[in-house]
DNA sequence: AACTCGGGGAG
DNA sequence: CTCCCAGAGTT
Protein backbone atom coordinates (compact mmCIF):
# COMPACT_ATOMS: atom_id res chain seq x y z
CA UNK A 1 0.00 0.00 0.00
CA UNK A 2 1.20 3.81 -0.63
CA UNK A 3 2.04 5.82 1.30
CA UNK A 4 -0.72 8.75 1.72
CA UNK A 5 2.21 11.05 1.30
CA UNK A 6 3.57 9.82 -1.98
CA UNK A 7 3.16 11.91 -5.26
CA UNK A 8 0.63 10.20 -7.31
CA UNK A 9 0.69 9.54 -11.03
CA UNK A 10 -1.56 12.15 -11.95
CA UNK A 11 0.52 14.91 -9.55
CA UNK A 12 3.52 13.65 -11.68
CA UNK A 13 2.16 14.67 -14.98
CA UNK A 14 1.17 17.75 -13.73
CA UNK A 15 4.63 18.59 -12.26
CA UNK A 16 5.87 17.39 -15.69
CA UNK A 17 3.83 19.27 -17.97
CA UNK A 18 4.13 22.20 -15.90
CA UNK A 19 8.28 22.27 -16.06
CA UNK A 20 7.86 22.19 -19.74
CA UNK A 21 5.91 24.90 -19.82
CA UNK A 22 8.16 27.24 -17.91
CA UNK A 23 11.37 26.41 -19.18
CA UNK A 24 9.52 27.99 -22.20
CA UNK A 25 8.45 30.63 -20.01
CA UNK A 26 11.84 31.05 -18.64
CA UNK A 27 13.79 30.86 -22.16
CA UNK A 28 11.89 34.48 -22.90
CA UNK A 29 11.00 35.66 -19.23
CA UNK A 30 13.80 34.54 -17.39
CA UNK A 31 16.25 36.42 -15.00
CA UNK A 32 19.69 36.99 -15.41
CA UNK A 33 22.22 36.79 -12.75
CA UNK A 34 25.82 36.89 -12.32
CA UNK A 35 26.20 33.83 -10.60
CA UNK A 36 24.56 31.71 -12.74
CA UNK A 37 27.03 32.60 -15.83
CA UNK A 38 28.72 30.11 -17.59
CA UNK A 39 32.35 29.54 -16.04
CA UNK A 40 31.48 30.91 -12.51
CA UNK A 41 33.53 29.26 -9.98
CA UNK A 42 32.13 26.49 -7.66
CA UNK A 43 33.10 28.55 -5.02
CA UNK A 44 31.28 31.24 -6.09
CA UNK A 45 28.10 29.22 -7.16
CA UNK A 46 28.25 27.49 -3.53
CA UNK A 47 29.28 30.76 -1.47
CA UNK A 48 26.44 32.77 -2.74
CA UNK A 49 23.71 31.05 -1.85
CA UNK A 50 24.82 31.87 1.39
CA UNK A 51 24.28 35.64 0.24
CA UNK A 52 20.48 34.41 -1.23
CA UNK A 53 19.19 33.04 1.81
CA UNK A 54 16.02 35.01 3.16
CA UNK A 55 17.51 37.68 0.72
CA UNK A 56 15.96 39.01 -2.89
CA UNK A 57 18.31 38.13 -5.49
CA UNK A 58 18.38 41.47 -6.89
CA UNK A 59 19.68 42.37 -3.74
CA UNK A 60 22.20 40.15 -3.84
CA UNK A 61 22.75 40.81 -7.25
CA UNK A 62 24.11 44.50 -6.38
CA UNK A 63 26.27 43.21 -3.93
CA UNK A 64 27.98 39.83 -6.34
CA UNK A 65 30.34 41.55 -7.60
CA UNK A 66 32.72 44.01 -4.66
CA UNK A 67 31.70 40.56 -2.53
CA UNK A 68 33.79 38.16 -4.81
CA UNK A 69 36.19 40.86 -5.92
CA UNK A 70 37.10 41.44 -1.80
CA UNK A 71 36.89 37.41 -1.15
CA UNK A 72 38.25 35.73 -3.89
CA UNK A 73 38.25 32.37 -3.28
CA UNK A 74 37.38 29.91 -0.31
CA UNK A 75 40.64 30.96 1.81
CA UNK A 76 40.31 34.31 1.17
CA UNK A 77 36.85 34.07 2.96
CA UNK A 78 38.74 31.45 5.32
CA UNK A 79 41.17 34.00 6.81
CA UNK A 80 38.20 36.92 6.96
CA UNK A 81 38.28 38.96 10.17
CA UNK A 82 35.23 38.40 11.43
CA UNK A 83 34.17 42.03 12.35
CA UNK A 84 35.58 43.04 8.99
CA UNK A 85 33.22 40.54 7.26
CA UNK A 86 30.15 41.68 9.50
CA UNK A 87 30.45 45.08 8.38
CA UNK A 88 30.82 44.35 4.88
CA UNK A 89 27.53 42.50 5.13
CA UNK A 90 25.48 44.55 6.90
CA UNK A 91 23.79 46.31 4.17
CA UNK A 92 22.48 42.87 2.97
CA UNK A 93 20.99 41.80 6.63
CA UNK A 94 21.70 38.41 8.58
CA UNK A 95 24.73 39.92 8.92
CA UNK A 96 25.99 38.20 12.24
CA UNK A 97 24.61 34.54 11.32
CA UNK A 98 25.70 35.40 7.81
CA UNK A 99 29.28 36.27 8.67
CA UNK A 100 30.17 33.10 11.07
CA UNK A 101 27.85 30.51 8.76
CA UNK A 102 30.18 32.22 5.47
CA UNK A 103 33.56 31.76 7.70
CA UNK A 104 32.23 28.15 9.14
CA UNK A 105 31.45 26.94 5.33
CA UNK A 106 34.93 28.57 4.21
CA UNK A 107 37.16 26.61 6.68
CA UNK A 108 35.70 23.38 5.80
CA UNK A 109 35.88 23.95 2.15
CA UNK A 110 39.68 25.39 2.69
CA UNK A 111 40.54 22.04 4.56
CA UNK A 112 39.26 19.98 1.91
CA UNK A 113 40.78 21.78 -1.22
CA UNK A 114 37.08 23.19 -2.24
CA UNK A 115 35.68 19.60 -2.09
CA UNK A 116 32.55 18.68 -0.49
CA UNK A 117 31.05 15.46 0.43
CA UNK A 118 29.30 13.60 -2.30
CA UNK A 119 26.20 12.40 -0.35
CA UNK A 120 23.79 14.35 1.81
CA UNK A 121 24.40 12.35 4.72
CA UNK A 122 27.91 13.80 5.30
CA UNK A 123 26.68 17.46 4.75
CA UNK A 124 25.14 17.69 8.02
CA UNK A 125 28.55 19.11 10.45
CA UNK A 126 28.68 21.57 7.36
CA UNK A 127 28.48 25.33 8.80
CA UNK A 128 25.20 26.89 6.59
CA UNK A 129 24.89 23.76 4.82
CA UNK A 130 21.11 23.07 5.58
CA UNK A 131 18.78 21.15 3.31
CA UNK A 132 18.46 24.25 0.40
CA UNK A 133 22.64 24.47 0.18
CA UNK A 134 23.09 20.90 0.53
CA UNK A 135 21.22 20.31 -2.96
CA UNK A 136 22.81 23.40 -4.49
CA UNK A 137 26.62 21.57 -3.51
CA UNK A 138 25.14 18.13 -5.31
CA UNK A 139 23.93 19.36 -7.96
CA UNK A 140 26.84 22.70 -8.89
CA UNK A 141 29.83 20.34 -7.98
CA UNK A 142 29.07 16.54 -8.16
CA UNK A 143 26.40 17.01 -11.31
CA UNK A 144 22.97 15.56 -9.39
CA UNK A 145 19.75 16.25 -10.73
CA UNK A 146 18.32 18.11 -7.50
CA UNK A 147 15.38 21.00 -7.05
CA UNK A 148 16.70 24.27 -5.41
CA UNK A 149 13.84 23.95 -3.01
CA UNK A 150 13.15 27.50 -1.22
CA UNK A 151 9.85 29.38 -0.43
CA UNK A 152 9.60 30.37 -4.38
CA UNK A 153 9.64 26.54 -5.49
CA UNK A 154 7.30 25.49 -2.52
CA UNK A 155 4.94 28.35 -3.04
CA UNK A 156 4.33 27.40 -6.70
CA UNK A 157 4.19 23.71 -6.43
CA UNK A 158 1.90 24.28 -3.76
CA UNK A 159 -0.47 26.50 -5.60
CA UNK A 160 -0.44 24.74 -8.80
CA UNK A 161 -0.67 20.96 -7.45
CA UNK A 162 -1.77 21.01 -3.73
CA UNK A 163 -1.24 22.90 -0.46
CA UNK A 164 1.35 22.33 1.90
CA UNK A 165 0.45 19.62 4.91
CA UNK A 166 3.87 20.84 7.10
CA UNK A 167 4.61 24.42 8.72
CA UNK A 168 8.38 23.38 7.46
CA UNK A 169 9.40 23.06 3.73
CA UNK A 170 12.19 20.82 5.07
CA UNK A 171 10.69 18.35 6.46
CA UNK A 172 7.90 17.94 4.17
CA UNK A 173 8.64 14.53 2.28
CA UNK A 174 5.81 15.32 -0.68
CA UNK A 175 7.27 18.67 -1.74
CA UNK A 176 10.78 17.03 -1.47
CA UNK A 177 9.24 14.26 -4.08
CA UNK A 178 7.32 16.92 -5.89
CA UNK A 179 10.36 19.49 -6.53
CA UNK A 180 12.79 16.83 -7.56
CA UNK A 181 9.91 15.22 -9.88
CA UNK A 182 10.09 18.26 -11.46
CA UNK A 183 13.66 19.09 -12.14
CA UNK A 184 14.38 15.54 -13.21
CA UNK A 185 16.40 14.75 -16.07
CA UNK A 186 19.05 16.93 -17.71
CA UNK A 187 20.12 20.69 -16.57
CA UNK A 188 18.02 20.56 -13.28
CA UNK A 189 19.65 23.83 -12.09
CA UNK A 190 17.96 25.52 -15.24
CA UNK A 191 14.59 23.96 -14.06
CA UNK A 192 15.34 25.11 -10.90
CA UNK A 193 15.77 28.65 -11.91
CA UNK A 194 13.28 28.72 -14.04
CA UNK A 195 10.43 28.26 -11.16
CA UNK A 196 12.07 30.29 -9.23
CA UNK A 197 11.91 33.06 -12.04
CA UNK A 198 8.40 32.31 -12.25
CA UNK A 199 7.73 32.33 -8.88
CA UNK A 200 9.68 35.69 -8.35
CA UNK A 201 7.62 37.99 -11.88
CA UNK A 202 4.20 36.25 -12.19
CA UNK A 203 3.34 33.58 -8.88
CA UNK A 204 4.12 36.42 -6.19
CA UNK A 205 3.29 35.35 -2.53
CA UNK A 206 1.75 38.72 -2.20
CA UNK A 207 0.06 39.45 -5.57
CA UNK A 208 -0.13 36.42 -7.84
CA UNK A 209 -0.68 37.73 -11.60
CA UNK A 210 -3.10 34.82 -12.45
CA UNK A 211 -4.55 36.50 -15.28
CA UNK A 212 -1.66 36.63 -17.44
CA UNK A 213 -0.18 33.66 -15.95
CA UNK A 214 0.43 30.95 -18.91
CA UNK A 215 -0.47 28.13 -16.70
CA UNK A 216 -3.36 29.22 -15.21
CA UNK A 217 -5.73 26.60 -16.67
CA UNK A 218 -3.97 23.96 -15.05
CA UNK A 219 -3.26 25.36 -11.47
CA UNK A 220 -5.69 24.68 -8.47
CA UNK A 221 -4.97 27.76 -7.00
CA UNK A 222 -6.12 30.03 -9.82
CA UNK A 223 -9.45 27.41 -9.90
CA UNK A 224 -10.10 28.56 -6.19
CA UNK A 225 -9.69 31.92 -6.68
CA UNK A 226 -12.43 31.79 -9.60
CA UNK A 227 -14.39 29.92 -7.32
CA UNK A 228 -14.29 32.32 -4.36
CA UNK A 229 -15.17 34.82 -6.95
CA UNK A 230 -18.33 32.89 -8.43
CA UNK A 231 -19.65 32.11 -4.75
CA UNK A 232 -19.46 36.03 -4.05
C1' DA B 1 6.61 23.24 15.73
C1' DA B 2 7.75 27.84 16.62
C1' DC B 3 11.33 31.64 17.02
C1' DT B 4 14.99 34.31 15.47
C1' DC B 5 18.04 36.79 12.52
C1' DG B 6 17.92 41.91 9.48
C1' DG B 7 18.21 45.39 5.96
C1' DG B 8 15.74 46.87 2.01
C1' DG B 9 12.06 46.81 -1.41
C1' DA B 10 7.11 46.51 -2.62
C1' DG B 11 2.40 47.49 -1.78
C1' DC C 1 2.62 50.80 8.09
C1' DT C 2 3.05 45.39 7.09
C1' DC C 3 4.71 41.77 4.38
C1' DC C 4 8.28 39.41 1.99
C1' DC C 5 12.89 37.73 0.56
C1' DA C 6 17.10 31.33 -3.54
C1' DG C 7 17.23 29.21 5.06
C1' DA C 8 19.48 27.49 8.82
C1' DG C 9 20.19 26.98 13.75
C1' DT C 10 18.20 26.93 18.24
C1' DT C 11 14.81 26.16 21.68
Amino acid sequence: MPSPDALTRGQKVKLSRLARDLLDWASEHGRTFPWRDDGVSTYEKIAVEVLLQRTTATAVSRFYGAFFEKYSGWSELASAEVEDLEQFLKPLGLWRRRAVALIGLARYARDRNGSFPEHQSEHSEIPAVGQYVSNAILTFQHGQSLPLIDVNMARVIERFVRPRRLADIRYDPWLQDAAKWFVRGRDSAFRSWAILDFAALTCKARKPECPTCPVRRRCSYFAGTKQAVADR
